[in-house]
DNA sequence: TTGTACGCGTTATCAG
DNA sequence: CTGATAACGCGTACAA
């Protein structure tokens, strides 16, 4: 079954012409007459040729292919769990019916996998854009074991790389950064000398809480940062300083409340918020959080301490996760282009291999205020409604 | 910049060794002296030497990697509209926050990106099998100018394709074929002659309709299938059938009311069978779908028209997308493992690639009904409940 | 418009 | 444990 592959030399001598034309063909590089041409067609098409991409990249030197390093999500353990155990039974028409569970959901906020749907978008957007410049893409979640083996091994395969920012070690990095072009997604992480794609972080959020400022009154708020030295958290913190500055109110010079990106950490957070209250101490009239998972902690242990929000204390993310849509309340946040994310990455890497020698910029993308009920939902006057579609 | 890229060859002469040994030390093949392996791992480091996929490609006559083909999405219109007019600005630090658009979520069945993030799920179990195999993993959309092109460039960089089916004309499906072993992933399309990976279509419905018949006493049901020859369909069909049988109902010999999978076709059904109702006509107990984006179309139109889901009908679906879990009413659905769909589809591949030889088989993986208020939810007896994490 | 000849960087084979 | 040597399949100057 499936012999030795022909090769373009096969098809050559069959289609009695030499292996440059078939090459100049197979490329449309060059004249090649009517009848050859055909003839070479037919000849391919007989035989099942294809081109081998080893080949043609060792004789040109280059790949066409551009690699996406993407951080291990949370989702990635319930993948890995399964592989110790026995995987389930596949063998097709043996068990009935009554062997399929059914269950009732009563979680509509179960966890929604590869990180909110958040790098499912990068992907989109970065294949698309690879798809637009003619090159192929690969893609890799950054696991521990033989990380550096794995990385090197998609460097040596690729003519450049988007790697999400903090998922690799530097001097990795680096090493990489030897071969082929990086650019970095923003994420986590002061790397620099690469080419660099974000969003408006500041501004986004300098927005957000002139919203809360002005059409809601707010005077008292709180930032949740990050854990310290992370870029984009503290582009987000000079956004909420300056909103507040231009108010006329004090800034802090650092953040008071700081979590560390996730869920879990944004519930201890509340807890102690919640604590304190029994405490005799008081909640601010907003908690402006540095992403929505931390967001969404705080919620879920308001809730549960009859904490009302945003009769209470108003709360707000950053990311536009799809979780941040159907908490409760639905969470007010600053929405990322995700897809467009991934897209503007992959283009800004194909610029860079085109001209390697230019010297490396940041790409900053819009973001969009999503106001929802963690907020209280006043539009401003002169806002965008999204409108669904009309079904009837 | 980045002057020419070291060789194996460089790092063997600096390593005062044989080119051999070097490619030993990095496949950890064979055995190499302590000495040996520590002057190649320092040379390697010092000139930043990475391999050349292409070469190790070229000269071991496999690319460990493998492709994946998966169909284009709705979503995929967003961003090829964007590309025909002039890309956003993306220019750091020009426009301030007034500049960022505030908008108000009207909308919070808004469009899921990715196939209601369906084929995101593919591509991270896929991934993941491909990781946990050592190999690469590369994505193409199916995209329509230079399909064949693109496809059998993806045919000639890997060892193996998954193939969504339905994605690729017959023709260029046998041509990369002939090359690489295939494994064809559910879908529509009758393909055989290669490896196959599919859900218990049958079986799946055959229990959901089975709990319709047992916990809530309907007794007229209708089937709302696909196209015609459409495999998984078929099979859906028959499990509907086989539950009615079992149940001393009759079943019809085909499905009276057809859509396309899409929730446009399915709120033209709905409407159809609303009008039907102004003309003296009767709604059935229960409308079981082949898909759930058409039974989301028939929930947008009921809804419209003041037909109360399920007092007056009930609507399930099929697949579990995202989407489902915040329709009004919830839609009660049979889901399927997409991430492990994709994960069984490249563990087939493998395998396949490991025994050419071996005859192609089909594997079926488990489904599972989920009870929401489509049907009302009455958990039969000893139905498992899906936990939320508690916050407190 | 077509063909010749060489080399791309690595692995595999075989001999030490 | 180590090293020669010969492919691997294609692109690309250069010549015709």
């Amino acid at each position: 079954m499936r012999g030795p592959v022909p090769t373009l030399r096969d098809v050559a001598e069959r289609a009695g012409v030499s292996p440059t034309t078939v090459s100049r063909v197979i490329n449309a590089s060059g004249f090649v007459s009517r009848e050859a041409r055909a003839a070479i067609r037919q000849a391919i098409d007989e035989l099942g040729y294809v081109p081998s991409a080893s080949a043609r990249g060792l004789a040109s030197r280059h790949t066409a292919m551009v690699g996406l390093c993407l951080p291990v999500v949370d989702a990635d353990t319930d993948l890995a769990d399964r592989s110790d155990r026995r995987p389930p039974p596949r063998v097709p028409g043996l068990p009935g019916a009554e062997t399929v569970p059914v269950v009732v959901d009563t979680d509509p906020e179960a966890i929604i996998s590869w990180g909110g749907m958040y790098f499912g978008e990068v992907v989109r957007g970065a294949e698309f854009a690879a798809w637009e410049a003619g090159l192929a893409i690969t893609v890799a979640m950054t696991r521990a074991p033989d990380l550096e083996a794995r990385v090197l091994n998609m460097a040596g395969r690729v003519d450049g790389m988007v790697v999400v920012s903090g998922t690799l070690p530097d001097d990795l990095l680096e090493h990489v950064a030897r071969r082929v072009p990086v650019v970095i997604l923003t994420g986590l992480g002061p790397e620099s000398a690469h080419d660099r794609v974000t969003v408006r972080n500041a501004e986004g959020v300098e927005r957000l809480v002139e919203h809360l400022l002005t059409d809601h009154g707010i005077t008292s708020l709180e930032y949740v940062a990050a854990p310290e030295g992370t870029p984009d958290d503290e582009e987000r913190f000079r956004g909420f300083c300056r909103a507040l500055t231009r108010a006329g109110i004090e800034a802090p010079a650092a953040p008071r409340l700081r979590g560390d990106w996730e869920r879990g950490r944004g519930r201890e957070i509340a807890r102690g918020l919640v604590d304190g209250l029994g405490r005799g101490g008081t909640l601010p009239g907003a908690l402006v959080c540095c992403n929505d998972n931390t967001a969404l902690g705080l919620l879920d242990v308001f809730a549960a301490h009859g904490v009302r929000v945003p009769e209470d204390v108003v709360v707000t993310g950053f990311d536009g996760v799809e979780a941040a849509r159907t908490s409760a309340p639905p969470l007010t946040t600053v929405e990322q282009p995700m897809a467009e994310l991934g897209r503007a990455a992959v283009e800004v890497l194909t610029a860079r291999i085109a001209a390697p020698a230019r010297r490396a910029a940041t790409t900053s993308l819009p973001v969009t205020v999503v106001l929802r009920g963690s907020c209280g939902a006043h539009p401003p006057v002169g806002v965008d409604g999204r409108a669904g579609e009309d079904p009837a």
